[in-house]
DNA sequence: CGTGCGTTTGAGCTAATTCAATAGGAGTGG
DNA sequence: CCACTCCTATTGAATTAGCTCAAACGCACG
């Protein structure tokens, strides 16, 4: 897993997006890219040269029309993201934080009973625009609620329904 | 000027974007794309059927690629706001809000003295992820600093390196 | 000269933050 | 195997930025 994030001057950090396997870094092809990113988990990644790959799309249109699938899909994810931010409780926040990733893991192949979280609580605070404290005392208060239980790594998302309709707003 | 925008089911508004003259709406090409648009000013819009659209960009990959050439500014700039809606105050929000707006007017050669704020405090709230009070007295604030002066549809930015220094974060 | 609507201002409240202390592992070395 | 350290997470207490509710203002329009 990989985490996406900008930095403003002061330190202040937004997690734009996690990357998770077979994920395409870097959509924009933009001249300046300014998304930095690191490794949450071990991670391979492939890594191909702007010229060569821009160069290579030429005479493929549907690569190109495929990333700018992939590209409209992230612009999507990013504008729902901002209403996550602007719009949403700390609460709802974490509800549809679990519930995209725990779809994103489904889709992979990878669905089970315990939804892995193997970033920190900082990651996930600098996501959601929250803090660290603000983040823990949610997971706390939904975990007392029998929504989740919190594991090491990870939570049972125990009543998905509920979380759902957090998540729904 | 077009206002773009997301609603949760309570009515929650988040303001996703401004169009302006000459911008491309509904960039991604997706069979739904969850975002609604109504005008703040009198606009023309030319309206392009999907199909249509999308055949005539078949056999023509310069204009698939400018497409996706604005697709990905259009992502860039999301992620831009979701620093803004994610870690900045009401003060820094209003600022970088002011000083895009202003970059996107001298583009178009609408450079003034004046800087002109079509849209209701509303809309510039649920951009911002503000509420009305919060962005007017802010407005009040940066006046009072004499940073800005607020006119009739629109301000005055009178301390331009406070602005930045602000909106830089 | 009202009436209506958007904006500003005021006062009090609250969700989330900040600051501080405690708790829970994972890893290290005796 | 235990003691110790380090680091992250949780919990608690106090603070605050921004919100909510309410009132006043100002201007356009009939």
């Amino acid at each position: 897993m990989v985490r996406l994030y900008k930095l403003l001057p002061d330190g202040r950090r937004q997690i734009v997006g996690f990357a998770l396997a077979g994920d395409f870094l870097g959509l924009a092809l933009l001249d300046r890219y300014g998304v930095s990113a690191d490794t949450v988990t071990d991670a391979k990644v492939c890594r191909f040269d702007r010229r060569v790959f821009t160069g290579y799309m030429d005479g493929r249109p549907h690569l190109l029309r495929r990333l700018h699938e992939l590209t409209s899909h992230e612009l999507s994810l990013a504008q729902e993201q901002m209403v996550v931010l602007g719009r949403r409780s700390a609460e709802e926040r974490l509800a549809v934080f679990l519930m995209s990733l725990l779809k994103r893991f489904t889709r992979l192949g990878q669905g089970s009973i315990t939804l892995p979280l193997p970033m920190s609580r900082q990651d996930i605070a600098d996501f959601l625009g929250l803090t660290i404290e603000t983040v823990s005392r949610t997971f706390t208060k939904l975990a007392k609620n029998r929504t989740i239980i919190v594991v090491p790594d990870g939570v049972r998302l125990v009543d998905r329904a509920r979380l759902e309709a957090l998540a729904a707003g």
